[in-house]
DNA sequence: AAGGTATTAATTGTCGACAATTTAAACTTA
DNA sequence: TAAGTTTAAATTGTCGACAATTAATACCTT
């Protein structure tokens, strides 16, 4: 009989559903930044009770896209210049510092396969011209990969469960395309050849002025919005 | 009537209590390390329902000091050399950028306060010589000033709430003290120092270099525990 | 007696209801 | 009418009980 793998016996709970449900709704922008979550009509919505969806609200704020008060409730979000901001200087740190592991731990196979990954990007970029959703999901997609081979369970943990639904709701909400595209893959393409070449120090560099560059551009769509 | 300040108005929970008091316990190692968590168990010694239990769960988990599987239950983290490694990595990072970021925002007043309270450190270290609990609080205390000036909220949150209690862990845990605790003491001032004469870049460079001394200060103890 | 299976016990996940607190509304008073 | 106070409604925090899942025990088979 056909052996299940060991690790895929996490459980899928309740709480865990109305979670990802809820963090999408968030993140795309259906439930309004600055909006009060009410668990009751949550509650409703989801036909649940309050105890799981009180379980994915702890984590919601653990991924820093609700906010919490006792006694008072819970709140999105509200996007901001500063937060962009705040949150850019962290990537910059620590994606930097993931170059520089990933340069260290991770195996050819894995930047043999983060390659051809990239090729595929660029391929579906050539064919949708300007399509952001792509893009942004193969954005998502690299830096994961890089986060990953860091081998560091904690740095993993921060950028990717805590900080990496924030950066996708700033992208998502401000509808981020445009010129960057084509650029933002050689500049992929760059670090991976560093971290190929197990060149860390580089591939921190080129990593950091990636994301510096993604944060201008950002911030140039926030100013030229008003707000 | 006395005008109540108005963030002071946080209330106190049963879920924030217990919460302190597992925090203080895992910490100090009376909750063994590897040992399961009994929600049953812990919900009697503290005389309250599962539900605020749950909720301090979910926050101990947030700041490592338990890792839990759905359907399975919570187990109190195990200390390796692998986990300090990674731990200390992040600091070094984050700490330097709060460095960087503490030079640019501190304000002339709270850099001073900062200076009496390591001029304060000094005399009671001269006092009790060795003792480790006050030289743990001090340092502590020291980081937490800085972190709190670089003026980042989601940077201030992920060293002060999520991952200091398991710094702290460590060295309690491993009876830090000995011959490192005036030589701490000097590298903080060496920062400070650089802080208050806004040089950010000194700072980090210094705060690294403090950090990783303290990180390989740590690990020979660990070593020579034998695990 | 060893290995595997079925049964029992214990633990976690979820539910609905109540208590404590906060927010909104109604009311009073100047 | 505006401000402050009192009352009512709604929301969050907590509780005890049940359902679903996991861990432990007893049982059977070879």
């Amino acid at each position: 009989m056909s052996e299940v793998s060991y690790n895929s016996r996490l459980a899928i709970t309740a709480a865990d559903r109305v979670l990802h449900e809820i963090q999408r709704a968030i993140v795309a922008g259906e439930i309004t930044p600055g909006s009060k979550i009410s668990e009751p009509e949550l509650a409703r919505r989801f036909d649940l009770s309050r105890a799981p969806l009180r379980e994915a609200l702890a984590r919601l704020e653990r991924c820093h896209l609700i906010e919490r008060l006792p006694n008072i409730g819970a709140r999105v979000v509200t996007l901001s210049i500063a937060g962009l901001s705040w949150l850019y200087q962290i990537r910059e740190e620590l994606e930097g510092l993931a170059c520089r592991l990933a340069a260290q731990h991770m195996t050819d196979q894995q930047i043999n396969e983060l390659c051809q990954l990239l090729d595929l990007h660029l391929a579906t970029q050539r064919v949708r011209e300007g399509e952001s959703y792509y893009q942004e999901a193969g954005d998502v997609d690299f830096h994961y990969r890089i986060i990953q081979g860091s081998n560091n369970p904690y740095l993993i943990n921060i950028l990717c469960d805590e900080l990496y639904y924030l950066v996708r709701m700033y992208r998502v909400q401000l509808g981020m395309n445009g010129p960057r595209v084509s650029r933002a893959f050689d500049e992929h393409k760059a670090i991976l050849t560093a971290i190929a070449n197990r060149d860390g120090e580089l591939a921190d560099l080129l990593m950091r002025r990636h994301i510096a560059a993604s944060r201008l551009n950002i911030e140039k769509h926030l100013h030229q919005l008003g707000k």
